[in-house]
DNA sequence: CGGTTTTGACCAGCGC
DNA sequence: GCGCTGGTCAAAACCG
């Protein structure tokens, strides 16, 4: 909600600068057209063009007060002549101009009144969401009294995913933290509130009835508290969680079985894990059913007591993406740069709410509203999903797909460039789980376009082969080091990067591909949309670390990031084609970012996407500029 | 030597 | 009940 009111407020702003700048350019038109010669300036949408110097130096219709000088020892029929004609050409100029001008005020004037329309439904947009929010709060209230001393009654289990995002949540936490981790929780919350570090909250429990998703959602917060405080040492497997929980008291999670909500990220990755500024340590690996490649268990370490497991898979079709899979809440401040990924994956979340929602009955949304709790997400604030907004708003993230193979929900952010698709980048969401609403659903974002109007197809192929740079540093560093793991231990790699070195000589050959035509796209979709500069911002954020430089983990990096300290929105508006990193080699850090609008998974597509079409970025190696660029800014500014 | 990774064993859930 | 599969444990190996 506050987030909303600072979206408006910088569309208000905004406009107001636009308009501004329109009168300031009608003033100076007006004055130069009254007989001044002193058009030294002509401002055109904010861009300042100094004409003083064409004038003197390169212009030779407009010449100086100099030049006029040396005509007066011309006989008087050709002074006037010339006079006639310098003012005649100087006429003709400032008419252009004029004429200019006046097109380019018509443009901003058109713009102005896209904007306040804009702006118009997004105030009523945020009253509605305001209006549903004190409903939900209100019937909440209502209902809670109603069934408090009342059986609930067995009922199908739904989901519900409780995003503990941002300042918000340490504040439900302060009570609780100061009474059982004294020394801990202060300077920890502390710390966050100062920082603005964002924490992931990503919980899913089963519960009666969808009127009491916020009790809920407070109450979960309560079970993972008092989970800490019967445990505070051990580290508990959601078997133990279910065991505990059962065997307490608890009226909610009798209901059924709790399962976390997940999410998962996809991304081309030539590291054996992603970057996502988190410390983990692998527990177990697997042979997954229909995959050559083990999946890999890992739990956070950050925190001794911390309950987050990812797992981390290769794709089977596709081995240079990394599938990153995320489950539970961090009990720990994050590093910027994990909370950057716990913003971007907890934008996915808030979409898999819509659709939880939506299936509560409240009506099944085809488009699933997600631009502005993402937005939310990224500044920083904390959001809650549990509005189901009557209309939908801006953007859309394209194609999302539905998977009913996995008995978690499950979130999935694609973030890679795979195939080109053949669908049209006007995509929506498939609506198809509504009549077959499994009980998990599974969500795909998918970041990815097929938009011509930037991407070639080759460009689309893995990152590692796509630019200028690459095989010096990453993909042929990665390789020798594997080699030379293998040739001075004898032992054989994981079969995991095994099948990946594979994959990897497959593509050696490929061609090198004109990033040119993707920086314009990029750069235009970025300068367009301010909101899609957030969303970009915390994605590129999620995808950069700094690749684990200090860390004895590969994919670590806690609290070192160069890119943490990025001044994201300012750098992407200043040089958005331009990202550097001082990836170090290990680690994937943000090495690519594709965004596009094609489905990997969902066959149906259609409807409107207001996302800009398409973007990719390239990050070039290690350089010092990165480096320093990198301690100017913070990513809580964002 | 302490932390991490590897890997076989074990357990629980689920479908048949 | 049985088998399959996903997920976790824990001892041994490895590494800095």
């Amino acid at each position: 909600m506050e987030n909303n009111t600072s979206e408006i407020s910088f569309l208000g702003r905004n406009m107001q600068d636009r308009e501004d700048r329109t009168v300031e350019t009608i003033g100076k038109l007006e004055a130069g057209s009254s007989g001044s010669t002193e058009i030294n300036k002509l401002e055109v949408h904010g861009k300042h063009i100094d004409r003083e110097e064409e004038n003197s130096t390169s212009m030779p219709s407009s010449p100086s007060r100099k030049n006029l000088n040396s005509v007066k020892q011309v006989p008087c029929a050709m002074e006037k002549n010339t006079k006639d004609l310098l003012s005649n050409s100087t006429r003709k100029n400032q008419e252009e101009q004029l004429k200019l001008a006046e097109a380019e005020m018509e443009e901003v004037k058109g713009e102005n009144e896209r904007l306040k329309l804009l702006l118009a439904r997004i105030a009523k947009d945020y009253q509605t969401l305001q209006m549903h929010f004190f409903d939900i709060l209100q019937q909440e209230k209502t209902k809670y009294t109603d069934t408090a001393s009342s059986n609930q009654p067995k009922e199908e289990p739904e989901v519900l995913v409780s995003l503990s995002l941002g300042i918000t949540s340490t504040d439900q936490k302060v009570g609780k933290d100061d009474k059982k981790n004294s020394n801990l929780s202060n300077g920890r919350l502390e710390n966050e509130k100062l920082s603005g570090e964002l924490s992931l909250g990503l919980d899913c429990i089963s519960e009666p009835s969808s009127t009491e998703n916020m009790r809920n959602a407070s109450s979960k917060n309560s079970i993972d508290q008092e989970l800490k405080e019967e445990q505070p040492t051990e580290i508990w497997p959601p078997n133990k969680i279910l065991k505990t929980v059962r065997s307490g008291d608890d009226e909610v999670l009798e209901q059924g079985p709790l399962k976390k909500a997940r999410v998962s990220v996809r991304a081309r990755c030539d590291t054996p894990t992603m970057n996502d500024g988190c410390q983990w340590r692998k527990y177990g690996q697997k042979i997954a059913k229909g995959n050559p490649c083990p999946r890999g268990y890992y739990r956070c370490t950050v925190s001794p007591s911390c309950p987050v497991r990812k797992q981390v898979q290769r794709c089977a079709d596709d081995m240079s993406i990394l599938i990153t899979t995320y489950e539970g809440t961090h009990d720990h401040p994050l590093p910027v740069s994990a909370a950057a990924m716990a913003s971007t994956t907890s934008a996915a979340v808030s979409m898999l709410q819509s659709r939880s929602s939506s299936s509560t009955g409240i009506g099944i949304s085809a488009s699933v509203p997600i631009s502005s709790s993402m937005a939310t997400n990224l500044h920083g604030f904390n959001f809650s999903t549990l509005s189901q907004t009557s209309r939908p708003p801006q953007f859309y993230i394209p194609n999302s797909s539905i998977s009913t193979s996995n008995s978690h929900p499950t979130v999935t952010l694609d973030l890679t460039s795979t195939a080109p698709s053949t669908s049209s980048p006007l995509g929506r969401f498939s609506s198809s789980f509504s009549s077959t609403v499994p009980r998990y659903s599974s969500t795909c974002l998918n970041f990815s376009s097929s938009s011509s109007a930037c991407l070639e197809p080759n460009a689309l192929q893995p990152f590692w082969h796509g630019y200028t740079g690459y095989n010096n540093y990453g993909t042929s560093a990665y390789n020798q080091n594997h080699i030379g793991y293998l040739n001075s231990t004898g032992k054989q790699p994981a079969l995991q990067e095994h099948l990946f070195q594979t994959y990897m000589n497959m593509n050696q050959n490929a061609s090198q591909q004109p990033f040119k035509e993707t920086i314009e796209a990029a750069t235009k979709a970025i300068t367009s949309n301010p909101n899609f500069q957030s969303v970009l911002a915390a994605a590129l954020t999620s995808y950069t670390g700094d690749g684990g430089g200090n860390s004895r983990d590969q994919n670590q990096g806690v609290g070192n990031s160069s890119c943490q300290k990025m001044k994201w929105d300012e750098s992407l508006r200043a040089n958005p084609m331009i990202y550097q990193s001082s990836q170090n080699g290990i680690g994937c850090g943000s090495s690519y970012l594709n965004i596009k609008s094609s489905s990997l998974n969902s066959p149906q597509q259609s409807g409107l996407t207001l996302f800009p079409t398409s973007l990719q970025l390239s990050e070039t190696k290690s350089s010092a500029a990165s480096a320093a660029s990198a301690d100017n800014g913070d990513l809580s500014k964002l």
